[in-house]
DNA sequence: TACTAGTCAATAAA
DNA sequence: TTTATTGACTAGTA
């Protein structure tokens, strides 16, 4: 664990220095947004999680709420320098490069927009964090998500509309409701070939495939995962909760891969429900009061515009082709626990204001 | 060459 | 201030 603790540490050694888009942005781009949006969680003192996150996306150096936090863990920090940063946050659950996802996109980093973005080179420091493998994913749940419980349940305005009860692993899906309604109208064709993920029987398969996912959690969750992984398990097909956590935006992934596509559920996923992680993230962006230029680009490496047509038109999984790295980024990052995922923006932060010290 | 996919930057709108 | 829309560009492929 501690090994894991110095591994990010030194990840983050490595990437605060190579950013240079993620800082650009606030530097250039905006400087300081949602500064009034999220005080206003802030203020209610819901939790320092909602504050660190504002935090982030105030300050991008004023990130001081937890010192836990800001002090080393940053796995998936700008994940499009480092790229694969967050694949590897997973690495050491399994084995999962198996696809080519980040590394091979933020490959293209270099040489997508060299005449607008020049900036980008930073994208190919990508450290080669093979054995950066941040097993966080077990050791932070125990207290992280214990508290993220309660983060969420104390979110007011969605709470209040969403009106659902949110596990501890919930993570903000109170956009399944949404979502309910816009699997059905996901497209002109709802019965696309992805269809499978929604359709019932694909749904008890991954649904037991994530329950496995969902169960590595669970243990570290301790006695509330119990109820989750029962949720999973049961998967109510009928349920306006069909979705649970994280998996459940996931097609059956490792229906066909088995243990070839990341049976931890964590890493690499063979199909992602588009429109879930679409709505995952719309929900959590609005939860955090985090900009989408922000979330776009720091987590995305992708203009403001990008992600708003992504989150509001996204496209089958199957017809995805490239575009399909920025939706693995998106569920990566709803894979994150909430304090990595403040890391994730807030390293961008951090290293965006070098020229402050 | 034509088409498709993905993205960006600018701009409009809320 | 943030989000949504649009036109244009680039890359990959048939």
């Amino acid at each position: 664990m501690e090994l894991t603790m110095e591994n990010i540490g030194n990840m983050h050694g490595v990437a605060s220095h190579s950013h240079s888009q993620a800082g650009d942005l606030m530097n250039s781009s905006h400087g300081r947004p949602t500064s009034a949006s999220h005080r206003n969680l802030v203020s209610h003192g819901r939790s320092a999680m909602v504050s660190s996150m504002a935090s982030i996306l105030e300050g991008a150096g004023e990130y001081r709420s937890d010192p836990a936090l800001s002090g080393h863990l940053h796995p998936a920090m700008t994940m499009c320098e480092s790229g694969m940063s967050l694949s590897n946050t997973y690495t050491t659950l399994t084995p999962l490069q198996h696809l080519p996802p980040i590394s091979t996109v933020s490959d293209k980093f270099h040489h997508a927009h060299p005449h607008s973005h020049p900036h980008h080179h930073a994208a190919h420091q990508r450290l080669a964090t093979g054995n950066v493998s941040g097993s966080f994913t077990l050791m932070r749940d125990d207290r992280g998500l214990a508290s993220m419980g309660n983060l969420y349940g104390h979110y007011p305005k969605e709470m209040s509309g969403m009106g659902q009860p949110l596990s501890p692993l919930s993570n903000g899906l109170g956009s399944l409701h949404n979502s309910q309604q816009a699997l059905s109208a996901y497209g002109p064709g709802a019965h696309l070939p992805n269809d499978k993920m929604l359709s019932p029987s694909g749904f008890e398969s991954h649904a037991a495939m994530l329950s496995r996912s969902e169960e590595h959690l669970a243990r570290s969750l301790g006695g509330h995962g119990h109820g989750m992984i029962s949720n999973l398990n049961g998967m109510h097909p009928h349920s306006h909760l069909h979705t649970q956590a994280n998996g459940s935006m996931l097609a059956d992934r490792e229906r066909h891969g088995g243990g070839g596509a990341q049976s931890g559920g964590s890493g690499q996923v063979e199909e992602i429900n588009t429109k879930e992680v679409a709505q995952r993230i719309t929900a959590e962006l609005k939860r955090y009061s985090i900009p989408q230029a922000i979330f776009a680009q720091r987590i995305l490496c992708r203009s403001q515009g990008t992600l708003s047509d992504l989150l509001r038109n996204p496209k089958p999984w199957s017809k995805l082709k490239s575009g399909r790295e920025t939706f693995r980024r998106m569920w990566k990052w709803l894979q994150e626990p909430e304090f990595q995922r403040m890391s994730a923006l807030r390293l961008a932060g951090k290293s965006s204001t070098p020229s402050h010290g």
